[in-house]
DNA sequence: ACACTTAGTATTGTATTATAATACAGTTTA
DNA sequence: TAAACTGTATTATAATACAATACTAAGTGT
């Protein structure tokens, strides 16, 4: 065994623990049902350490096994820690309420989104159309640059910070029409910053037209967005603008965390 | 330290991450932030363990930790699990679609759940009016008697099953109108057993009328329900077995899972 | 403003516990 | 029918998690 390059070495720290949390973190959208083998390749661990730890989850009910495969699968204790972050979350307490009252006023799908380093991520999804998996379920991460919820989040954040952003922060091609030009999001970004709501088209999803605004602190500091999706077949960006961004803006604005 | 009652003391299972886990647990509903000490308090942890596995769970991202107040709170991480559980059942991905259709043509509030032990899980809620914060999230757990899901979902099982679990399962009183009656209860079920749905009444929330029918693989085993939440104010018992039992009997019987 | 209680943090020597190696047993593939 | 792959079980070793304890900071009550 090479001396690992393990920095944080101090006694304070469980390295057992970080390897269960290791494979915990394996599953995830393409990676759902894992057998023994395939965990020991995907999280670089000995095959006999992978073996104690998958066991210990097992044992604890976090990993559910097919007896026949042999393979694992997370447990429906991955959804009560969900359940937990929720209610932890004062923000996701204050918004819900209104997140549905928006839901039923504009017949939408409506969603609400934070900030987590260059992503955004899901916390609130009520779709109400058809759309992708994808698209329905919490819990997503997107780049923030991607996502009009990302882009208006920026938005509020100082000029020189937005500029270093759009230059360093990651960004993926979802669709054919996703804008992969730092310039255009920088246009964009600032342009919301001016108006107070983000408009996008065609971003993550090929006939989609999306709506977001911010939600900040007290001390103005952007938290999170309200994000609408609109299927571009029945809208534009002009009918979005004038129909929906209102309703959207009043909504982000009367949420205000208590601290 | 006295010798602990650990069985399972064999040389595949991990200890520390047990106890890594049993932090990670302990937030919960109405623990949603926790210090130090009262982390030892809860989970029964030595005071030098709980500060390793706090600490090493806060590095890994797992926990936010206020610099104020020095407490933690459970992470996006969390949320990030529940994607990849809702990515790795089959089941909410069928059903998903079939849902919010369902949603849009009731306009109600419709949730999917799954048993789990002796409790049902909601998996995918739909909100359309306003409710409870508890009643629009998922990874909530409620006991199966208690439930209208859960009910039709015991209903779906040998009536020598039924009869056992209503008399030893765990039944909680949430409003002054819930049955606690066990023997009003057996009858509620084998009469969504005759029917193939199970129509219950201010049992969880005071007022409410719940509509459930049950999600079965092909074999026939129940491993899951669709159920809808009306207003009492609104609706009768008899409205909605007209209006909403077919609706909800006929999309659930849509739903089956490959395997 | 005072001691006083409670909270979080840091350090250390010890042995308990996680460890890697390896052997074994079923399954699928060639 | 062998070969390559799975998952499972066992063991001796030392590395790592451990509890104790001391320290510091922050509240609490008189």
């Amino acid at each position: 065994m090479k001396k690992t390059e393990n920095q944080r070495q101090d006694t304070l720290y469980v390295a057992s623990l970080e390897k269960g949390m290791r494979i915990l973190s394996v599953f995830s959208e393409d990676r759902s049902e894992l057998g023994l083998s395939e965990i020991v390749r995907e999280t670089g661990l000995e095959k006999s350490a992978a073996q104690r730890f998958v066991n210990t989850l097992h044992q604890l009910g976090y990993l559910d096994k097919n007896p026949e495969t042999r393979r694992y699968r997370p447990s429906l204790k991955y959804l009560e820690m969900a359940y937990s972050y929720l209610w932890s979350d004062n923000l996701v307490q204050l918004a819900m309420p209104r997140l549905i009252e928006l839901s039923n006023q504009t017949q939408q799908t409506i969603n609400m989104a934070k900030p987590l380093e260059t992503d955004i991520m899901y916390v609130i999804r009520m779709p109400n159309y058809r759309t992708s998996f994808a698209a329905s379920v919490i819990g997503r991460r997107v780049p923030a640059l991607n996502a009009s919820s990302g882009r208006v989040i920026l938005s509020r954040q100082s000029e020189a910070m937005i500029r270093a952003c759009v230059q360093d922060w990651p960004l993926k091609k979802y669709t054919g029409k996703t804008t992969m030009d730092r310039g255009a999001i920088l246009e964009n970004i600032l342009m919301a910053r001016e108006k107070g709501y983000c408009l996008t088209q065609k971003e993550i999803l090929p006939d989609e037209i999306n709506v977001a605004a911010p939600i900040c602190s007290i001390e103005g500091t952007p938290i999170g967005a309200i994000h609408c999706s609109l299927p571009a077949i029945r809208w534009t960006m002009e009918k979005a603008e004038q129909e929906i961004v209102p309703l959207i803006v009043e909504t982000a604005q009367a949420i205000v965390p208590s601290r």
